[in-house]
DNA sequence: TATAAACTTGTATTCATTATAAACAAAGTT
DNA sequence: AACTTTGTTTATAATGAATACAAGTTTATA
């Protein structure tokens, strides 16, 4: 869980100014547990901000990005980017079915850290470590986990 | 490293043909070390097939990937999926200047998915572990690897 | 060889994201 | 207060990756 109060330090620290809008979608990537895409938040807020634009949006999560304080996570099956404001080495597990991400702490990511910090030789910046899979919640929707296109799959591997 | 049979094979257990366009992107996934996207394949390939389509590139990925051959890894920097022949448990490593992105064998990727399937209530369909930073040669390049300083950067690009 | 099914190709379309330019707001200065 | 500068939002246009689609081409099989 993430307090919105650093997002927003971060962006004072870095000279910008706190809008009502800024802080908004501060507000809502800190407390919010799915991690959003922009048009996600975009809809979210349009109706307490009926004139805000899209955007607006992304030049703030960008701005955010720029300063280290989000990261972006591709790929969650959509084709859209995912916005963490959640910066610690951690798993996002995300549902291919509902394409909604969840965080899972686990131990083993430090190690992972300092491994690849101490032997491959480049200057590491971030991580990301994405699982997916079907959520506990999908699983029941759909008990055979189905996909809209595999019937030219002759039965194999996942 | 993959052998380029075994998405042959793949294609053909799922009684798919192997046509000459479909073996040169396999070859292609298999042996290329920077993980290429749709369109550096298309690229690469004109040559040896002038007639080749963007979009044959794209359904045979599609095909590859809906098989479980091949891992889509999002968000290199650039704003397209690299494929990545690939699909044991390991680790990506982007670089964010040149977006290219290599492997990196880990022993603590066995653990986290254990972990995970142990602990998340989720049915695990698979991972992508992705790191960034600047790779050696781009450390050289930019002598300061200047990142913390960005947020003055007037000249605003992405 | 006929016929159907599987593939490829070229193009049109969709849609997330970025760029641009104009309107707007918040200081700062005199 | 009016004037200026700078930062921000907004609306809209432009870009470009990915997908859909229609039509042509190849392959498998009888």
């Amino acid at each position: 869980m993430v307090e919105t109060a650093i997002l927003l330090d971060s962006l004072r620290k870095a000279g910008l100014r706190i809008t009502p809008q800024r802080q908004a979608i501060c507000e809502l990537l800190a407390t919010s547990h799915e991690h959003p895409t922009a048009t996600m938040i975009y809809e979210t807020l349009k109706s307490r901000f009926p004139s805000l634009s899209l955007a607006t949006v992304y030049n703030t999560l960008e701005v955010l990005v720029r300063l280290g304080a989000v990261n972006v996570l591709g790929n969650a099956g959509d084709g859209m980017a995912h916005y963490d404001a959640d910066t610690e080495p951690h798993i996002n597990l995300a549902c291919v079915s509902c394409h909604k991400i969840v965080d899972f702490p686990s131990q083993y990511v430090q190690f992972l850290d300092e491994e690849i910090s101490a032997a491959s030789g480049y200057r590491v910046l971030g991580a990301r470590v994405l699982y997916y899979g079907l959520c506990p919640e999908c699983q029941q929707k759909t008990p055979m986990a189905r996909r809209r296109s595999d019937h030219d799959d002759r039965g194999n591997n996942a």
